[in-house]
DNA sequence: GTCTATACCGTGATAGAC
DNA sequence: GTCTATCACGGTATAGAC
């Protein structure tokens, strides 16, 4: 931040409005009017900035797949025992998904009714691949239960990461700072590696 | 099935195709010129079989709601010990989301915007309440892992049930009848209680 | 029960003044 | 950079013939 918050709107300041109140309605059922009421300016102010509705969906959504991609390249997912590795994905998938929430949020609702949405779905398709080819090491590797199959698991697995955007929010900094996020994380690496009950 | 299919429609059987399209383009997103596309029949004739496209969504998220309440009333959700009947909800809502495959993703997709939608959201709460306190009556008999909150737990074990509807898609009977079913819901139930892991 | 034709309104997007 | 005014279009829904 060079700047403290400004009258003005830039199309990064435009887009945190926009994707908030895609979140709200839906991306379908939100219209230009939705847009400029919640930023307080007119619909043609708005295409001052950006070229469009979709437009906005694409910066979006981008940014939430370049964070989950990023976590790929990072130390943790590329050295050291699969399973290690796949831990290691799945707690900073879910710190991403904390951090960038609005942004994933929006991405994992994408339906695909637009060149944008189509575009969107096809690289989470290569997100969630590069997840199951770890999970298929880590299964050779002999770290998983043998029971069940491993694209089902890979995918059960992430449907809980994915679903902390339904309800979780972030809490506004009471009293120390961000504990909650890695608490959270953990709590859901614990849970899908170790199963809900006490004891077997 | 009383009768063989038949050319004519009724509101049910609109129901069926209005489903299917509301899933493939969203609740939002589809027209009812694209419902009138699907069904092979003018816009007109749609709403000589229903009011508008409100009803279609209501009707669908009722049955939807009506087969995931119906659970709680079963014997095996009502008696026994309460980590039993966790289990039992749990394989059941499965079953059932297998079974409504349509109508529960449509349910588990609705926003907001309009009467019905807030009305299915309100009734969701109220079974995800029903839950929750059946988690936490099967907390309190120590049978649950005391390093989760039980809230917090319930909402990662339903998000994982429910985001079957992301990708489960039936098989049409090869050989076998649907033996799939139960096998997929012991799956979710062996996972979300014991883990992903081999061992501890 | 289905059709064509149409009413009427909200949509995404643009023109041009300030 | 923001506005008002406006456009062409597609939206839900209805009228009335067959």
């Amino acid at each position: 931040m060079t700047a403290a918050k400004r009258d003005t709107y830039t199309p990064e300041t435009l887009l945190t409005v926009a994707v908030r109140v895609f979140n709200e309605r839906g991306y379908d059922g939100t219209s230009m009017e939705h847009l400029s009421k919640a930023a307080g300016i007119s619909k043609s102010s708005i295409y001052h900035h950006v070229a469009g509705k979709e437009e906005l969906l694409r910066r979006a959504v981008s940014r939430a797949l370049d964070g989950l991609f990023g976590i790929l390249d990072e130390p943790g997912a590329v050295r050291g025992r699969a399973i290690e590795r796949v831990e290691y994905v799945t707690r900073r998938t879910v710190e991403v998904l904390m951090a960038e929430l609005p942004y994933v949020t929006l991405l994992l609702r994408v339906r695909g009714n637009t060149k944008a949405e189509r575009w969107a779905l096809e690289r989470r398709r290569e997100f969630d691949q590069r997840v199951a080819d770890l999970m298929k090491a880590a299964a050779a590797d002999g770290d998983l239960r043998t029971d069940v199959d491993i694209r089902m698991a890979t995918r059960l697995l992430f449907g809980m990461v994915n679903s902390l955007v339904e309800w979780y929010r972030p809490q506004a900094a009471e009293g120390h700072g961000g504990v909650d996020g890695e608490q959270l994380a953990e709590t859901v690496v614990r849970l899908a590696f170790d199963g809900l009950r006490t004891s077997r």
